[in-house]
DNA sequence: TATGAATGAGAATTCATTCAT
DNA sequence: TATGAATGAATTCTCATTCAT
């Protein structure tokens, strides 16, 4: 009947929508949220507008694609460095180190996720699955903390709080990152995570 | 024809310019950034949209204008906070707990002016403006860190950076707490300022 | 305050309203229903498409206005023979003729109802409105049914089921009347009529 | 590979035009005239959009297939009423119970020729063939009434005129006929044939 | 023959901005 | 100063049609 290789067809589809969410989070990094059109996204991606809506349903759903596969992709790895090898404070300095890389675009995918939460037009379902993600991404390092605390090298409290704080902070100085202007002030990674310290007596 | 006052004239208009960046805001908050249109702005301030147009240059302006006095407003409050007659730490506390404040829309406009800084279209000097007048805004905030490091209540450090992670802390909290669907995990003011807290010895 | 003429405003207002209305029915005329775009009621109307959203919602409410207008008016007329002082076969016999002139758009009204009575996309509530509208209509046409089975002019019957027949036939007879290819076959109002007259006795 | 069998392929070929051609009536039913996409139907009809293509050169041929099968078809099950060995009158009464039944969707057939002939869309061959076909199949029925005629059970006038008004009217009631939101007045096919049938002297 | 990916023109709608009154 | 009518560019989304496999 078919003279087409179904599983071959199934490959590239899915490799196409990776394709444009790529280009999608790229422009969004550049043009900010909603500002990003899709036509901005199309020409990123190097196919027509058509093509777009002919893998996705609207733009609603590309948003929460893109937003879906990052906070996913973030978990994966915060849970991977979670059970490494290394003292928690470590832990804590390779999640930090990464998120705060100049190379990366966390800073966009921060802003993107912010601002989804906050807009009106966002659909309550998305909202959701946002802060769900979010929360549930907060485990792994609540662990560290955890872990830090029961050998006295990360201050007490509540370990999901802590990780929650350790996690705003991140994303606070993330978003300072933003290209153009950045705030003229060093950040040092060492001096964030001797926030969460225990200090050795003298 | 009554006799004009030029004084009255001009506090008339100072007074409908306030009122109608106060209106803006207020909308932002709810609508998000730029998906708020001058028609809501007018709406709000229950003014015609030729009104609008006669007070401000463009759209952009009021956004601008919007900035620039929210920062200006939070830089006066946080250096009269500064000098006030209290430990270094109670100042963070009060800091803290008015920014994070649920009452507060400074999640709203923490974003704005993200977002702002973010986006492509906004004009350079705008970006620069702001930027500038965040780092300005640090200054007060460091000297309580260095207030403190002096009396060794807080952590040692370079003031201007404690200050600056400090206030990426409170922004990246205060974006959690947007409507609708906020994180589940609780905010604590004094655990929060526990991390910038000398502890005790046992 | 305000140097404009609020009643002259609201007089042109309500004018530009029924020319834009007018002009829609024009097209709608030619085009068809659902076919017809805003573009081609504003070339029509020779406004701009902002100034058609500047006075109506959507192409929705243009539609439904130009139907309720419609309808309106034809009750109106209708009432207004129904209560002339002629005989009832007389009265069939100017609503027919009116009806049917060739010079009526009549045609493209009525598809125009029908089209949007039938199409999944229009909502309940118009749906609804045009039948109750339709049916409200055909009350005069029974009264004047009424009146002439008493004189015995009229076949007996239902009167309100017969006024439902004749109005029935005059729209199929009205849609047989569209441009460029009519059906080549005459009508002749009296024989039309002569169907619901009671024929002499010989 | 397996032996061709043209004959058969011709068959073949008939047979799915035909059920892409049901499938495109069946979802023009639902979902209005121009509004039915080819993605509708090749949904309805369960094979690709490119299969399609393979069988019609466009929608305008499909739209003009459909006119042409649901007419001819028309046609023939007039015709064959016409040569019935029952009474005239009782031919007309088959015809229009036939139409009229509950379960037909002759509204839907009848909105699309009108649309379709109404349509500045529509190509002028089209438009002209639908006519013509419509005009041809008023002979049948132009037939029956001759013969009532003859038999003194139907009124005298011009036969042609006369199966026109009864078409006409059918068509009219029809169009009543659509879901939803039915006009509230019940069709009595007996009244209906009333009108075009010799009253008996008292 | 069958498939469905790709395209681009066109539709509805929004909105910043201008301008006559 | 105040108003709101008018504009047209930009945006999202749909869809007939083509084409490589």
């Amino acid at each position: 009947m078919s003279p087409r290789n179904p599983e071959k067809d199934r490959q590239m589809r899915e490799k196409r929508m990776q394709h444009i969410l790529d280009s999608a989070l790229k422009v969004m990094a550049v043009h900010g949220f909603q500002l990003t059109s899709i036509q901005d996204i199309a020409k990123e991606a190097k196919v027509s507008v058509g093509t777009v809506y002919h893998y996705f349903e609207s733009k609603e759903e590309i948003f929460s694609e893109v937003l879906r596969k990052g906070q996913t992709n973030y978990g994966r790895n915060v849970a991977a460095v979670a059970v490494m090898e290394v003292e928690p404070l470590q832990k804590l300095r390779v999640i930090a180190s990464t998120w705060l890389a100049a190379s990366s675009t966390n800073w966009a995918f921060t802003i993107l996720m912010h601002t989804a939460r906050l807009s009106k037009s966002t659909p309550p379902e998305l909202k959701r699955a946002i802060t769900e993600r979010f929360t549930a991404n907060l485990k792994p390092v609540a662990s560290i903390m955890e872990e830090g605390m029961r050998q006295g090298t990360i201050v007490e409290g509540d370990s999901v709080q802590l990780a929650f704080y350790f996690v705003s902070l991140i994303q606070g100085l993330t978003m300072q990152r933003t290209p153009d202007y950045e705030v003229p002030v060093a950040m040092n990674v060492d001096a964030i995570i001797g926030l969460f310290e225990v200090k050795e007596q003298r």
